[in-house]
DNA sequence: TGTACATCAGTGAACGCGCGTTCACTGATGTAC
DNA sequence: TGTACATCAGTGAACGCGCGTTCACTGATGTAC
């Protein structure tokens, strides 16, 4: 029984060499970082199924472990897919500030205020396209979960972005910006962001899982840029 | 052998007699109306589930029938699906249909768009929220179907309502009206009703399934007024 | 009016599937003396 | 510097689950003569 399914090309034995990844044979007895091993696996299964394909037998093979190991990192696939879903959830921060970084240079307030209006809302879309199955999975219903996006709750800073804001926050911080700038009355602020999240949100799905899906790219994106047209005028 | 699961208060024996509904025994040995029965139990389904909890196993119990008798009417369970999708347009296209009802009675040409318009949103909506599992299961993509919620494509008469026409085709007469009234400029009509239905089935979404879910009934009716308003602003 | 036969809707039994999760274990690591 | 021991990350084997689907069957119905 020695050996086994371990070190086939036996050897190192030290630790911190130990970060197997995702080859399925590992060269020491403790795997190092199972625990972020298991959770990129659950991110790549995420990316190209959604969080139905977050399959913790699967996660496990992929981090070459046998599938109980996973319960000391994760109490249940609940947990692990929570875990998954916060990493989407910064994921789409992260994809809506690169958007917001490509305005930094507007000057005019009232104009800055809409284009980051415009930005986080591209932002969105865009990561909604090219990633779908995260986009998916960053608004997963889970068991457990309150508010299953937390987009809106309790702001977790495994949910964010660079900027330390999560999505919703950035497109609350739009908002805000609109209102300072005049370029939105104060009286409309109120319940904005759900207005204006709905309309891309809507479009996303219908893309994704919905009637529309197939579309072309091209298409897509200048219906998204009619979307939030709509949004900007609407608010 | 003779009885088993079949007839436990004999009879009737006749045909026509034979829809034994959803209770679990029978006094045919023939069902009577098999299909009607697994779709009906499918539809309940649906309703209390959505799209997942259509198990062909369950609608068989339900029907008071073997499981694989299922396969004399429907092909597989995703054609079973097919069909419970069809049900579930249908009876969005009614609601909506209801709503369209209340304003007929408005005399003005532009004023009675518009509100052809809000009704059309406010039915959508209104049955996202009472229907929830149907809603879902309305947009569910099948694997076998080209445009999943098959609401944009060949007008399947079994997608329809009253008026013969399904969602989508309610969406685009009440856009259709608004042009012809004057509401609406001919050049904003083409794609408008993909822009219309972002709006409301974002929220639709973001309330059932994602970070909006248990907000409080008079909030999401509120907040679906407003998001109608500016879809009717915006456009 | 009666009999033979084809049709086909439902039965009965069984499959393989992969999943999440539990149990008792063993081997490697780090620490106290 | 060496030894004893506690800790705990990973192993191995097994569960029960309900699902969709296939097979060969049998019983009821309708029709041709």
């Amino acid at each position: 029984m020695t050996g086994g399914k371990l070190s086939p090309k036996g050897g190192s034995g030290s630790k911190g060499t130990g970060r197997a990844g995702k080859s399925p044979t590992r060269s020491t007895y403790r795997h190092g970082d199972l625990r972020r091993a298991l959770l990129e696996a659950g991110i790549e299964l995420a990316r190209q199924g959604g969080p139905e394909a977050v399959v913790l037998r699967e996660a496990t093979r992929r981090a070459g472990v046998v599938p109980n190991a996973a319960y000391r990192h994760f109490s249940s696939r609940e947990a692990l897919l929570a875990a998954v879903r916060s990493s989407a959830l910064s994921f789409l921060a992260q994809a809506m500030e690169a958007e917001l970084d490509r305005i930094a240079t507007i000057s005019r307030v009232d104009d800055r205020a809409r284009a980051m209006l415009r930005a986080v809302g591209t932002g969105y879309l865009n990561f909604a396209f090219a990633e779908t199955g995260l986009f998916r999975m960053a608004f997963a219903p889970l068991e457990g979960v309150r508010t299953p996006g937390d987009a809106t709750e309790p702001p977790d800073p495994a949910n964010a972005g660079k900027s330390g804001l999560n999505p919703f926050q950035l497109l609350g911080s739009a908002l805000d910006a609109m209102v300072s700038a005049g370029a939105l009355p104060a009286a409309r602020r109120p319940a904005a962001e759900f207005l204006a999240w709905s309309g891309v949100h809507g479009l996303a799905m219908l893309v994704i899982d919905g009637p529309l899906r197939g579309l072309p790219p091209t298409q897509v994106d200048a219906l998204g840029q009619r979307v939030i047209d709509m949004v900007e005028k609407g608010l």
